[in-house]
DNA sequence: CGCCAGATTGACT
DNA sequence: GTCAATCTGGCGG
């Protein structure tokens, strides 16, 4: 089952912590891959000095940052991209994806990524994107259709002490709180 | 159009 | 732990 759009109408911390154990499904030339979400990081609006729309609500960016909820945010960093979901009830936010366990279309995966190491296929934002062929082309797309090729369905019970917080990573300036989340224990979070 | 910072990654001390 | 290569969007001229 498909997430509903309304499910992206919450505080990004909340959606962000909601979001782990779920299936991430990319669609393309007929191949299917998906992975679990197993590492994500919550982004606020104008106040959060992490966030795009710190300083500046100008640009397509911070636009969409304040728009349309459950719709795809891809930023492009250091010469990778980086997939985000619109996520807020009002104020602006967006939910990080960080890491995910490879599922199906393993080898598509490996192809593209250019790497037979499954556990460093997707354990990291950059290197998810290019697993999945992600890039700027997917940017505003619905995450609640599968029209655009890239949806998210609902996935493992993931139980509360499997969740871990900690501060956000590779941010200059973060907040005090903890908004990065991630399942204990997994092989496949980011570098931790 | 040129400059610059940055939500990264992989290699190295 | 540290470091720098790498590319796009934002902003100034």
């Amino acid at each position: 089952m498909i997430l509903p759009k309304e499910y992206y109408s919450r505080d990004p911390e909340e959606v962000a912590i909601k979001l782990l154990g779920k299936l991430l499904v990319r669609e393309l030339n007929g191949n299917r891959m998906s992975g679990y979400i197993v590492e994500t990081e919550a982004y606020h609006g104008a106040w959060d000095p992490a966030s795009k729309a710190y300083k500046s609500l100008r640009g397509d960016l911070a636009k969409t940052l304040y728009g349309e909820v459950g719709l795809t945010l891809i930023y492009g960093i250091h010469g990778k991209w980086l997939l985000n979901i619109v996520a807020h009830k009002g104020d602006g936010g967006a939910v990080l994806i960080r890491a995910i366990e490879p599922h199906e279309g393993i080898e598509y995966m490996m192809r593209n990524s250019g790497t037979t190491n499954p556990y460093k296929i997707t354990s990291g934002p950059g290197k998810l994107c290019k697993a999945l062929s992600i890039d700027k082309k997917l940017h505003k797309k619905p995450v609640y259709t599968k029209e655009s090729g890239l949806w998210i369905e609902e996935g493992r019970k993931v139980e509360e002490w499997e969740i871990m917080k900690s501060h956000r990573i590779g941010v200059k300036v973060d907040l005090e709180k903890p908004l990065r989340f991630y399942i204990k224990g997994n092989p496949y979070v980011s570098r931790g």
